[in-house]
RNA sequence: GGUCAAGUAGCUCAGUCGGUAGAGCAGAUGACUGAAAAUCAUCGUGUCGGCGGUUCAAUUCCGUCCUUGACCA
């Protein structure tokens, strides 16, 4: 295809109707579906991350899907690869729909991020493992001498220790990717794109909430107790994605930690404390083109899709 | 009916040797550059079960009543 890529990002928080609304733009645009949401990049995680159904990915075609392997773990520089060698391989037709709620991957091939090779798994083990010979007080202390400039807080452990295997196998400083990523913008996107989102009102968290609700008992049903179980058989109960929403409750419960009846009340909590934050996330995006999950506006949204492919 | 526990924040519980109280979870708000559905930050006035008594002062001690649980009848 001659034509010139695009790129339509669906975004909003998980339960909203992004995958419906995608699957029916790529149909009438002729486009492809690309996968941006941290835990449907998993094979196997399927019910639990409500992933397309085998049927939904015959009709569109599907990229970036159920393709990586417990116990290997997904990373947003390697999306953003893996992104870029599909479109490169010339198999995804342009418009590309990018679907999902994992704002910070959103934000990472938009944007770009620094040009940083995997740092290998002695130096994160070695990061891990001071942390608890040492302490959290005595790593963050070594990172505040490195970088004096790091916004970091010392109680996040997760980003100081990032920063740490930053340091030790790179030798630089995080507080000035930062700014340098700003000032040059040569890892943005390279293509033309636009973003639409579904979200609801605060009004209506009780109505979401339902919803949720409701999608809740149908992964129960579905078998995410199953899955994760399959999970835990196969001695992956570290594995990152299974602290996801979902996952973790039903782990829980098949550790005995939670009561079968405490289990879908938990998940649906714990769903829309994910839901609040992705909207936290995507609410300062001010390119997002909103529409209620309640009253959608799909004509509306299909001319803005019409216009922009048009230019 | 009797004995013994327990009744404190939406929930689970600390605590006050008498000077009106604080954690975790939940909730609200926000941050976010390779785990991100993760990680982290900020936010705590509640008849301390009711009513009496002692005291300058009671959620704290005493009495009594109510509720719940366990045990004994």
């Amino acid at each position: 295809m001659s034509e010139k890529t695009k790129v339509v990002f669906v975004v909003g928080p998980t339960a909203s109707g992004k995958s419906a609304l995608a699957m029916q733009l790529a149909k009438k645009f002729n486009g492809s579906i690309i996968n941006i949401d941290s835990v449907q990049f998993y094979e196997g995680l399927i019910v639990g991350s409500a992933a397309p159904s085998e049927d939904e990915k015959k009709q569109v075609p599907h990229y970036l899907f159920s393709y990586v392997k417990a116990p290997d773990e997904m990373t947003a520089g390697q999306y953003i690869r893996d992104f870029y060698e599909l479109i490169e391989s010339g198999k995804a037709t342009s418009p590309l729909f990018v679907v999902g709620g994992t704002g910070f991957y959103v934000q990472a091939l938009e944007k770009g991020m620094y040009d940083l090779p995997e740092v290998s798994e002695e130096i994160k083990k070695e990061v891990l493992a001071d942390f608890e010979t040492f302490g959290s007080e005595k790593m963050f202390t070594e990172l505040k001498e490195f970088d004096p400039d790091t916004e970091l807080h010392p109680n996040d452990h997760y980003r100081v220790g990032r920063a740490l295997e930053v340091k030790r196998a790179f030798n630089l400083k995080m507080s000035e990717f930062k700014n340098a990523a700003a000032a040059d913008n040569k890892n943005k996107l390279p293509y033309p794109s636009m973003k639409i989102g579904l979200t609801f009102e605060t009004n209506d968290k009780e109505k979401f909430a339902q919803r949720v609700h409701e999608r809740t008992l149908k992964m129960l049903d579905e078998g995410i107790i199953e899955e994760t179980k399959h999970f835990l058989d196969d001695g992956f109960e570290n594995w990152a994605p299974l602290s996801s929403v979902g996952y973790h409750e039903a782990k829980a419960y098949l550790q005995g930690e939670l009561k079968r009846e405490e289990l879908a009340p938990a998940i649906t909590q714990a769903t829309m404390k994910l839901v609040k934050k992705q909207k936290t996330w995507f609410k300062r995006d001010e390119a997002i083109l909103w529409s209620d999950v309640f009253t959608p506006d799909y004509g509306s949204l299909e001319r803005e899709v019409q216009d922009f492919l048009a230019k």
